[in-house]
DNA sequence: GTTCGTGCAAAAACTTTGCATTATC
DNA sequence: GATAATGCAAAGTTTTTGCACGAAC
């Protein structure tokens, strides 16, 4: 909020990302196909910071080259494991991702009114749940934080729940 | 974990459930019918203290009398609107139930190891929770917190992910 | 007797998989 | 040239729905 990023050069970002990717693919004697090259450059583009494997899907659609549905959902759970995007699951059915791309860990208050995402962080936060965790001898590596409820325009506009 | 309290006789704990049950349905002009009655039933039969809608499924197989997956699936909606029912999602793809009871709000240390559920409740984490939101200006109606890792168990039989 | 719920099977929504073909290393 | 990825369609999972029949109020 204090600081705002104006990303007219995408192309940068996509190049880290597709280095990184690189770099993890080799790592498992895995390939670098023009799709999932394609992927990650349609993935900056859309610039959403959440989106679903379908969004995706849509885009490509009525583009050449095309990627399959089938390669967008293989290529998504890669990108996971490279790191490169995260995954989450907020009320629904589907899974919603995001780039990490260097992003530092965040939270989620999620409208169930316009379905808006607001990101959040809290060190205090963080300091609770590993005090929470350790608490009940359990050793934590991650979690999900998600806070339903109305948000300020929702409300504005009388949508009290 | 200070009380452990012996259910000997849980159907004390059904008849609460079942009026309850049945002002809901009144005041929605809405009917208790028998399979309504025998979920119920069954649900606090398992004292599982999380379960599926598949587990229900499985439990009515060979029972009489039956119920069906549909009435299932049906009827957990309508016990999650009574406020009997919590509904969670955990990482998986299908939903997870539990009792709400009377028992007060908590939430979750998931073992990625072993799948073990561990509740936990924290007063601070409650009133951390509202500031964040309201430094947001958000409105929130309900939360979840998910805290995934390994359990004290687990790490000691040398699972550390 | 009216309204709501049930059971069944079919469908929906999201995701995964088998397999022959193609691209990458 | 060996191995891994792709595209397609088919199948898998979990959940929802349409409709004729039956139960609750």
């Amino acid at each position: 909020m204090a600081k705002s990023t104006i990303r007219s050069a995408p192309e940068g970002g996509v190049y880290e990302l597709t280095k990184k990717l690189e770099r993890y693919l080799q790592r498992k004697s895995q390939k670098l196909t023009s799709q999932r090259r394609t992927l990650l450059e349609k993935i900056v583009e859309m610039h959403k910071t959440h989106f679903t494997a379908d969004d995706l899907v849509l885009e490509f659609i009525n583009t050449r080259p095309r990627v399959s549905k089938a390669t967008i959902y293989r290529s998504l759970s890669v990108m996971v494991q490279a790191g490169i995007l995260e995954e989450h699951q907020f009320g629904d059915s589907y899974k919603v991702y995001e780039l990490s791309e260097g992003r530092p860990h965040h939270d989620h208050l999620i409208c169930t009114n316009c379905q808006k995402i607001i990101e959040f962080f809290s060190e205090e936060m963080e300091e609770l749940q590993d005090k929470v965790a350790k608490k009940h001898g359990f050793h934590p590596t991650h979690h999900s934080q998600k806070i339903f409820g109305i948000c300020q325009q929702c409300w504005g506009k009388g949508a009290r729940g």
